[in-house]
DNA sequence: GTTGACCTTAGATGTAGCTCTAAGGTTTAT
DNA sequence: ATAAACCTTAGAGCTACATCTAAGGTCAAC
């Protein structure tokens, strides 16, 4: 198939899908007479797992290693799948927490701001930013 | 005080600090005859507005709302910065939510992987990114 | 009187992952 | 035959927020 229908069937944009090539990730398994990108089955695979990579959060370094991993399985252990997904899961896990911080302290914030229409002279949002803690 | 007390008092950059000034948060409030910066305590006090609203999680552009009303309060109502707070808090819990799902499903992905030094040849990491679902 | 710490500016660079443009060649349908 | 829809490349642009560089001026201490 031509980019476009990889396109169609994986959506991800063209644009997208030749940078994936340039960024080592995805390369058409062959070029047609007129130089144009033709995408086995297999390709369509790959294209579809780097797509749940970029779901679950994966950098394309990371979803890099994992195809790595999923082309040559024989030549790879488990370890390295599983140190790949315990550090996102702790950078995400990380990022939870600092969210949830913010998330605490905007709704601490806003607790006693009336929101209305008058001046916000008194407003508490903008007193305990300017105060502190 | 100059750029660099500022910097030491409130740990933002010097180069921030400019930067923060090309963008309107931040002017130093006089200019010595060499032309240097010349920070007033008002200003030290600003600065750290601006520090919480980032530690807050507030873009450049929402911060430099919020400035306007610190800065001009009776021109200003509650509501204004109660919408702040509230984008910011929606876009927050739609980030978390999304870390979340991503939490499980890597979770879910690893639960089922030794981890070990076997072949990643039945690695169930590399098995769901390739079934997917 | 020179070394080193400080200050200025404009503008370049970095991050990550795209997204788009320009300029041109090819294919398909009417 | 010609218009629309496709394809190619290299490289620019985008976001958001800094961070750094180059080239130069100023200041205080020993
Ligand atoms: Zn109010
Ligand atoms: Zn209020
Ligand atoms: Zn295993
Ligand atoms: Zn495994």
């Amino acid at each position: 198939m031509k980019i476009s229908e990889l396109e169609k069937r994986t959506g991800i944009n063209a644009h997208t899908l030749r940078y994936y090539e340039k960024s080592g990730l995805l390369k058409a398994s062959m070029r047609s007479v007129n130089n144009y990108r033709i995408y086995s089955e297999d390709d369509l695979i790959t294209a579809l797992f780097i797509k749940r990579c970029k779901e679950c959060g994966f950098s394309l370094a990371q979803t890099a290693a994992l195809l790595a991993i999923k082309h040559d399985k024989s030549l790879h252990v488990c370890a390295e799948a599983k140190s790949i997904t315990e550090s996102k899961l702790q950078e995400i896990s990380q990022q939870i927490e600092q969210l949830q911080q913010m998330e605490g302290t905007l709704t601490e914030l806003q607790a006693y701001c009336c929101g209305g229409q008058e001046s916000a002279e008194f407003c508490t949002i903008i007193s305990t930013l300017e105060a502190g803690k």
